[in-house]
DNA sequence: TTGTATGCGTTATCAA
DNA sequence: TTGATAACGCATACAA
């Protein structure tokens, strides 16, 4: 690494001292305003760039957001990691990345990476089961606004979400409209908020209609495709498969709906899908999912906000629990069961 | 920010000196193996953490890699990112991210950002032109490693890419054995090297067949899809329109196939289209692309591998331009001229 | 309005 | 084998 300039050079080079420089790098009052534009000039000249480091360890505040997920290269996460970067981009505030590929571990390395760079606050989708959750991020001494997977528990804790009970209920609710009535649900690992949440509003939307959902109904996936095309099967091994189906996620429903093709079937003409996430990007998919919209920029914008907003006020008292609206989309994936035509 | 413990503590408390208990630390020798136990066991106990910061303003070294790329939503520059994330983890560094939007002034304040931070190296795909590519990496003091938009002057850089020229010599042969004679291309922004590499590789191959490609047959888009989409009706108005056209990236494809679908046209019927980067991730798409795929997350591993063993080894000398192998896909979307058949 | 002095947490040099 | 001390670049309380 090459010698950057500092203060003391400037300061030096026009015969002054180094807070006087450096009162004007950080535009404070009480400096003549020749010797600040003398300053300034020279600044100017040397590229001077102050080294955060330095300023950190003095301040013992610093302007970088430590960002956690399971997977950057899942289009969600990313859509909310570029929702952070323009939240914090005017106020200069720069993001360290890690991805932990959903692994306990790697998470953990991740925590403890960011505290020993003292970030500001970490904003975070954890892979943490509820339990877990408190026990990793309880000491990180900084704020953590969660989003995706947030604790359930009515402890404070910063959080960004849409309501995804309600938006399952829509779902299932819709299904049930088209004269739905054996709706299955296929949902992410138990544990995980997002998960456990779309399971209760898929049961509550089910039994607010008059259905008891059996338990062979539903189950558990993990979020990838393999798992939705797995449980697919299953289900349609089953004596009487189901005429509807929602998943958690856009995976697990490409994963579905190829099972689903692979048993001869079609959709929607025998099988109704409905999934999480699943909106067609490119505008050239086959079919057009019918599916829940999160807004995964604004997620990340708001995240950024609270964080912001929780790092520069000393006192971490009112946590918030934001819940943003989502969108359905009603596309061609779901019609009317087979029996009713 | 909680204040945490620091090595003044653990010496304190063990009756010992700061430097001894940093010197366990960093696992020097010079230590007695008892005190050794006794200080490890003590650092274990209160969960110490070294502070970067100091860390890095003492030793003017630092485990931070910076990542410019123009659009983290993009999976490419997500996937690349991924590799790089997994090139650095076991070796405990971090990554600084930065999101440009392709925009030219962000992208300086993101250099300017990272060098604040006293970043170890930087890995860029940078939406610089040529001209000013020097300019803005030339004063960074640490490695800089390119991918995607590389500068092609004959430098020493370190750079990761594929052929593109070749690449683009494949695609169009295949076309060529097809049957195709009026093959068009939609290329990248001008002074862009993968925009302009794969024009050439598309000229030497039309030449390389006996055709002599006129100034109609080309045009520069901006790797977005609404530029495939005009530039695409653009072609298709003209007098004698083309029977195949290359695309050099997805998004373009995207546009270029509603394009032609707008006009009553068939893909790959009426037209044939091939693009770079547009295999199908779902394996839902309506189309599967005849497309040519880049090794993302092996640019990222190969990217960050360079960047930290040169940002290792002092002297800045030997840069490399590392080629990695593509992948050509052949897929539906080129079939047969209408002519031919 | 400007300068001097101190310390942030760490590493490194030198002495004990 | 251990400890005292200085320094990294900067911000700031206090003195001038």
């Amino acid at each position: 690494m090459i010698n950057l300039v500092k203060l003391k050079d400037i300061a030096e080079e026009l015969k002054l001292s180094v807070s006087t420089v450096s009162r004007v790098v950080n535009n404070q009052d009480r400096v003549n305003p020749a010797t600040r534009k003398k300053v300034q000039e020279a600044l100017q000249r040397h590229h001077y760039l102050p080294d955060e480091n330095a300023r950190r360890l003095k301040t013992n505040t610093s302007n970088v957001l430590g960002i956690i997920v399971p997977d950057i290269s899942n289009p969600f996460y990313a859509r909310v990691i570029k929702g952070i970067e323009h939240g914090v981009m005017e106020r200069r505030y720069s993001l360290l990345l890690c991805n932990t590929d959903e692994d306990i571990v790697q998470e953990e390395n991740a925590i403890n990476l960011l505290m020993r760079q003292k970030v500001a606050g970490i904003i975070v989708a954890t892979s943490a089961r509820q339990q877990l959750i408190n026990a990793l991020y309880g000491k990180t001494g900084c704020p953590v606004v969660f989003f995706d997977n947030v604790p359930q528990s009515s402890q404070p804790v910063y959080s960004v979400t849409i309501n995804n009970a309600k938006a399952t209920r829509d779902l299932v609710r819709y299904m049930c409209e088209k004269g739905h009535e054996r709706i299955y649900m296929i949902t992410g690992p138990q544990g995980e908020s997002s998960a456990d949440e779309r399971l209760a509003g898929w049961r509550q939307a089910l039994t607010g209609q008059g259905i008891i959902p059996e338990d062979t109904w539903y189950r558990f996936g993990d979020f990838r495709e393999a798992s939705g095309y797995r449980i697919m099967t299953e289900f349609l091994r089953q004596a009487k498969p189901p005429t509807a189906v929602c998943l958690a996620n856009n995976f697990m429903a490409y994963g579905a709906i190829k099972a689903i093709e692979a048993a001869g079937l079609t959709v929607p003409d025998d099988l109704s899908i409905a999934a999480f996430d699943a909106a067609d990007e490119t505008g050239l998919m086959r079919l057009s999912i019918t599916t829940v919209v999160q807004p995964a920029e604004e997620i990340g914008l708001v995240s950024a906000d609270l964080c912001l907003h929780a790092a520069q006020q000393r006192s971490s008292t009112k946590c918030q629990k934001v819940i943003l609206d989502h969108i359905l989309l009603h596309n061609e994936t779901v019609a009317c069961p087979p029996e009713s035509r």
